[in-house]
DNA sequence: TTCATGACGGGGA
DNA sequence: ATCCCCGCCATGA
C-alpha cells in the first residue's frame, strides 16, 4: 500500500507491542485501536503484514481461545461433516 | 463503483 | 451447550 491508513499503523504497533506469554483476541485488539467492529480487519492485517513488520502474530487469537482457521478450510470441514465424513481434530480419521 | 474475500464475533435456532 | 448465518470494516480487482 502507498500511504498505511492511521488504523493500519495503530494495529501493527499495538500488536507488536504484545508481551510474551500474554494474547489478545482479534476483538479485544479492534477495540484497543478504536475501531471496534473490525475484527476481522485485523485478521486481515495479520495475515497480509506480519511477515513485512515481524508482528507477533501468534499471539492474536479468536474469541473462543482457540486457533483460527482460514475460512475456506472451515467452509470445507463443514460441508463434509454434513455429508458425514468423520474428523479427528483437523485430519481425516484413518478407520472408517 | 460494485463485488468478493478475510487468522472474527455475537445472537438466534 | 454447540452450530450456523449474517453483519462488520477495509482492501483490491
Amino acid at each position: 500500500m502507498k500511504s498505511p491508513s492511521p488504523l493500519f499503523l495503530r494495529t501493527i504497533a499495538l500488536v507488536k507491542a504484545i508481551p510474551k506469554g500474554k494474547v489478545l483476541t482479534y476483538g479485544e485488539v479492534a477495540n484497543l485501536v478504536n475501531s471496534p467492529g473490525s475484527a476481522r480487519y485485523v485478521s486481515y492485517i495479520l495475515s497480509s503484514s506480519s511477515k513485512k513488520y515481524g508482528l507477533p502474530w501468534h499471539r492474536v487469537i479468536n474469541a473462543k481461545g482457540e486457533i483460527s482457521e482460514h475460512l475456506a478450510q472451515q467452509r470445507q470441514k463443514r460441508l463434509l461433516v454434513k455429508e458425514g465424513v468423520v474428523f479427528d481434530f483437523n485430519k481425516l480419521s484413518l478407520d472408517a
